[in-house]
DNA sequence: TTAATAAACGCAATTAGGTTGCGATTTTTT
DNA sequence: AAAAAATCGCAACCTAATTGCGTTTATTAA
């Protein structure tokens, strides 16, 4: 069980969106609250010593996802990976989110950097931008020699 | 066969980079010259009316990859796509790409953005930024309505 | 509180994209 | 032309992710 110093009520947040809270759904909101990182299925899977069933994560995280409370990274390898919306402009069905990601080659840790923000090219000739994504890619402050 | 306008000598440029001439790459580096768009593997294997294995077509990209002949370009469904390296900077091994892609909501398609340079930006505090990527979304002329 | 309804779970099976091994063929080198 | 190297095609394999379905747990209505 997952404590916090100041109480953010997790079961509220997931009544209020619909979600049953599960014991599972209630831990795995409360990981994403605590944890600074992204998280990647494998990185949940072993928090929870592989006693959750992969397809469950795989359906919590899609239902987390689909009220607006995580969204999806960008990750080094390709694969599933989710970060805690922090933006009360995520709601149910959407998203929106205009800081960029840093993809670290070491640790292939994906970190979100609220302090860039995307540069703004709305018109670009011929074609209707809709979101601009920004991806950076190097050594994290853990990874890289001072 | 693909004939060129301007001849661009397509075997002579496999000879140069040390990859046979098999029809098959002469025909496929040919592909990526006449066309405008990125291409996936499974854009060459009906381009090629299936006639060719799907492992070859990953070995003969990942040649060309390697060889700077073409790129990787980020694509909606996370598949491969590749794209013609139109820079000198890309040689053997090494690639240096710093225009942005846009990727098309309806098409699907992903299109190399020369226009636009990916913005400046080496120090972040705390990361060691190595390269910076730059995707936009949205609709595409041909599948936008005007 | 209990019965009915809906959401979530776990297991097995399946799908999909991509990779590997290896013998056969084609290309390049000598 | 012969030997060496690169490429090809087939089958098997791998991993991430998805689907179906019967069971369990949570929510809603009576």
């Amino acid at each position: 069980m997952i404590h916090f110093k100041e109480e953010i009520d997790i079961t509220c947040i997931l009544s209020n969106n619909g979600i049953s809270r599960t014991k599972f759904r209630i831990d795995l909101l409360k990981l994403f609250y605590t944890s600074k990182k992204s998280l990647s299925i494998e990185n949940i899977f072993k928090f929870f010593s592989k006693s959750i069933n992969k397809v469950t994560i795989y359906r919590a995280l899609e239902s987390f996802e689909n009220k607006g409370l995580i969204h999806k990274v960008p990750d080094y390898n390709n694969l599933k990976r989710y970060s805690l919306c922090k933006i009360k402009e995520c709601i149910s069905g959407f998203h929106k989110h205009n800081h960029g990601h840093f993809i670290c080659y070491s640790c292939d840790q994906t970190f979100c950097i609220e302090d860039i923000k995307s540069p703004d090219i709305t018109n670009l000739k011929g074609f209707d931008v809709q979101e601009l994504k920004l991806t950076l890619e190097g050594y994290c402050s853990s990874c890289k020699i001072n």
